[in-house]
DNA sequence: GTGAAAGCGCTAACAG
DNA sequence: CTGTTAGCGCTTTCAC
């Protein structure tokens, strides 16, 4: 059926000349502008329709100065929380017609950097951007424009817009629910070597907290240290505490791919959990709910964070240069059987 | 530090004139032309760092006609297996220097079909697509001429090049595998009422070859159908084929979060797996090398997929219309605890 | 080696 | 209500 369109490279040129008008009553069409007669409406749409007419997006964009295409930049789309949270922002969004384009940065310094330098040109409206690498020194720095909104901890009071976890409190929240239940051994899975760390710092900040709060030793081999935040780290870091002397009765990792890892770990070493050692982990991720056993975890919320971080940008985009916003993102503590919460079924079960 | 410039609203013009020279000599440094004298070369970069220029990637795009974005079109990015792939086609993607840019079909048959119809207009250069509702007819249909390579389960000889699984020989195989290991009731998790889902249908048929093949019995009650693909869908599954008179001993989940949701249930009724029901799903994402026990699956190979998509879009973009490639990735089967696989350590475990 | 000018497809002024 | 025109920032002939 092809009526002589050149493949779909067809202009509001063609469009107009085929539909015998000029290419602003086109444009008005396409834009869905109001005066415009229904029979030259229907005779430029039909045009289009021979034709197969699709606006090309880059002539637009020259024309308007934006894109509608934002960029999300985060370090691996399989962290289950990362591909979570992408999800989220996907579907904000698109509810403002904004089309999301994905860097991963791997958590390296070089990538993170780059994206903050501005490397998709003018492509993009606005980033954002979720940083493991940078500290608040680099953001200083910046000297792009782009409106950037930032995801994460809180990179003390950098120059732009923040939706932040209370890392903190969330941790001392894990630490302290551990203390409740009775456990007086506690370790902690996720601490980083590296200086910039910003999370594994302030969370081991407050589980350090929590245990000075209950009176309970602070041990430095029960704090183990892992290079990235997978499972594999975690099942590691668990190998390493259970060799210790006095190893653990209870273990908060901070996240719950890690905490995964040692759910597994534990299992391959004949420990029972929670009855030996219990686990608390971070994030919520989906696969915390369906494991084995259940996992009880710090609950971040991140469809409010996706869509802060979206009405960030977009506020940006209207008034550029107000002073930065913050917001901090609420967390639950979902107690579930991996510390010894009702061994209930899992979610899926209930709801059929 | 601001050298008056104005934000990054920097042009090619400004920086040309700031460095004396002309906009064509700026345009060959930023393009890394060779016939450039070192000490313009230098002139014009300082102006370019002074300015703190990036070039206009839409008037670049707009002049060249290609803006080295391409789209992926998938149904859910929190899908583990979708996640995966995802960052399998960016890595690759990015080696052919393009940008990737996300698009969340929900496996929605309306959404899948705006993707194929060019909802993103002239903005990239290439679609790699990922359908579930879709089929051949919509496929021939389409009239939006952007390369197109298709992803999944065989869809006939349709109009678009294609990277897909053997779905009926892996369903085969991993069926086989059931009954290798001594299983004679054999169930299946994942059909679909839908019609137009060729990959439920296609993995029954390998499912029910498979069993026939073996002399053993095809009962209809040991087919559970479900809508989605989730943890939810397939403990759901799983609770239905505990109800009925005769249970079965084995269980073939058509992906591995069912899988997971299939083991959660089991567990919950004390089901033990694999002594009293062995269980087999497809993906081999990670959540499967850690639960417990830890999930026996075909093992798609993923990195090739994405590798050979985004090598069929690269083909596309310099020869048009050549005949559709397709190739058939290759699948191998993952033996794991859960159908009697040695209880060996975890992955992460025998790593360290 | 470098410069001048045209034009990619679109929208926004401004006429009519 | 519709047509004409200029120009977004860039690359690309073609001169010099």
């Amino acid at each position: 059926m092809d009526t002589g369109a050149p493949g779909s490279r067809a202009s509001l040129k063609h469009v107009a000349e085929r539909a015998g008008v000029s290419v602003k009553t086109v444009s008005n069409v396409v834009n869905g502008y109001l005066h415009v007669t229904a029979s030259t409406r229907a005779r430029v749409q039909q045009a289009i329709d021979e034709l197969n007419y699709r606006p090309n997006l880059a002539a637009r964009q020259l024309r308007q100065g934006r894109s509608d295409v934002i960029a999300l930049a985060l370090p691996e789309l399989d962290l289950p929380y990362f591909a979570e949270l992408a999800r989220s922002v996907i579907k904000c969004a698109e509810e403002k017609g904004w089309t999301v384009l994905i860097d991963q940065t791997d958590g390296l310094a070089e990538r993170e950097q780059l994206v903050l330098d501005g490397i998709r040109g003018r492509l993009i409206d606005g980033l954002i951007l979720s940083p493991i690498a940078l500290g608040a020194a680099e953001l200083e720095r910046r000297r792009d424009t782009t409106p950037l909104v930032l995801l994460g901890e809180r990179v003390f009071d950098g120059p732009a817009d923040h939706v932040a976890i209370d890392n903190v409190a969330a941790a001392r929240a894990a630490t302290a629910h551990l203390v409740d239940i009775g456990r007086t051994r506690i370790a902690a899975i996720g601490a980083q070597p590296r200086p910039s760390s910003e999370t594994a710092h302030l969370r081991l900040r407050g589980y350090q907290e929590a245990l000075a709060e209950a009176g309970l030793p602070a041990r430095p081999e029960w704090v183990a240290e892992v290079d990235q935040y997978h499972r594999a780290d975690g099942a590691a870091a668990m190998r390493r505490l259970l060799d210790v002397p006095e190893p653990p009765d209870a273990v908060f990792c901070f996240n719950d791919l890690m905490a995964l890892g040692a759910l597994r770990e534990a299992h391959n070493h004949g420990i029972r959990v929670p009855e030996d050692l219990a686990v608390v982990g971070w994030d919520d991720i989906e696969d915390g709910r369906y494991s084995t056993p259940t996992l009880t975890t710090i609950s971040p919320d991140k469809q409010k964070i996706a869509s802060v971080a979206v009405e960030f940008l977009a506020a940006r985009l209207v008034s550029g240069s107000e002073p930065p916003h913050e917001v901090t993102a609420p967390f639950t503590l979902a107690v579930r059987e991996s510390s010894g919460g009702r061994r209930d079924r899992a979610p899926a079960a209930a709801s059929a």
